[in-house]
DNA sequence: AAGAAGTCCTGGGCGC
DNA sequence: TGCGCCCAGGACTTCT
């Protein structure tokens, strides 16, 4: 469940340590992970160095002369820096030894950068210009951390739509990053109803969404992200968030604030945790204010 | 056109 | 102990 803040983290580990690394060889296993031919990357990566590793939402992208190598850790997906000759090799350094290992990037100062995915979902993407970068990030909403996250920004994106607000937060075309967790913690902190219609937000509860977004998003990142099992940063250790989720996984636990129990609801296909006293519907809280 | 639903994928947890 | 079932979820495709 790599999402802003853990990508973040890892982006800032990779900047680190790879940054001005020269690739000597390349290792790509044939899943479906590849989006693009492997044969691009494990060909015309050798010889190159990383010139700058950068963040858009929940992607990596590695930058190697015009290529730039696209890594989206899906759910289970992680990248590691080791030194060579570790346990993650065979006998015969040709492939991985540990499992799930679907790509390795090995640099000329001994270092290697390992890609594993036991579940699958992530994907790795090599583009040879810009301009293919550009159009395929173009799907991507405002990045919540950005300066051009404004509030009047924010009503903008969610000017005349008609869905629930768990949903659209998870919808990376309008504000990307946020995933499952950060999006159940982002309505937890503003006191909204992750089944309450876009439309019916009152500007109140927009303005405290607006300001709950980046701040459950740079505490994500000021732990050094959540990991609920398989997510590790760029040195293969664990975050420190989950430690502070108000919310999410805490079903049936009690509410940090009121001490209510926390539900877990299905909203749009997915999970979603929430403080049934501080997080109420639309149509609830009016019938409180009748009483 | 936007929103909803189905799909991919495998490890871990649980029930029997 | 072991088998099988179900759940987790990001983003893509397909349907409405």
């Amino acid at each position: 469940m790599p999402e802003l803040p853990e990508v973040e983290t890892v982006l800032r580990g990779l900047k680190e340590n790879i940054t001005g690394e020269t690739v000597k060889t390349v290792f790509c296993s044939s899943s479906r992970i590849f989006r693009t031919d492997q044969s691009g990357i494990s060909e015309l990566l050798p010889g190159l160095p990383v010139t700058q590793v950068e963040r858009r939402g929940k992607y990596l992208v590695l930058y190697f002369s015009t290529h730039r190598l696209v890594v989206h850790l899906g759910m289970t997906g992680s990248l590691v820096v080791k030194n060579e000759n570790g346990p993650h090799f065979g006998r015969h350094s040709t492939g991985p030894a540990e499992r799930h290992i679907h790509m390795i990037l090995s640099f000329r100062s001994g270092r290697v950068l390992l890609y594993r995915d036991p579940r699958m979902f992530g994907r790795i993407l090599l583009f040879y210009e810009e301009k293919d970068l550009s159009d395929y990030f173009n799907r991507l909403g405002i990045e919540p951390l950005s300066a051009g996250f404004t509030l009047t920004a924010f009503k903008r994106i969610l000017a005349r739509r008609k869905g629930q607000v768990k949903p659209f937060l998870m919808n990376q075309s309008h504000v990307c990053g946020l995933g499952n967790i950060y999006a159940d913690e982002a309505l937890f902190e503003s006191g909204i109803h992750p089944e309450t219609p876009v439309s019916s937000l009152e500007p109140a509860d927009i303005r405290r969404l607006y300001h709950a977004i980046p701040r459950v998003l740079e505490e994500g990142i000021r732990f050094g992200g959540t990991t609920f099992r398989d997510y590790r940063n760029s040195a293969g250790k664990e975050g420190g968030f989950q430690e502070m989720l108000n919310v999410y996984g805490r079903e049936g636990l009690e509410c940090r604030k009121c001490r209510s129990l926390v539900r877990k609801i299905q909203v749009g296909g997915r999970s979603s945790h929430f403080c049934p006293h501080c997080q109420k519907k639309p149509r609830e809280l009016r019938i409180d204010r009748l009483l």
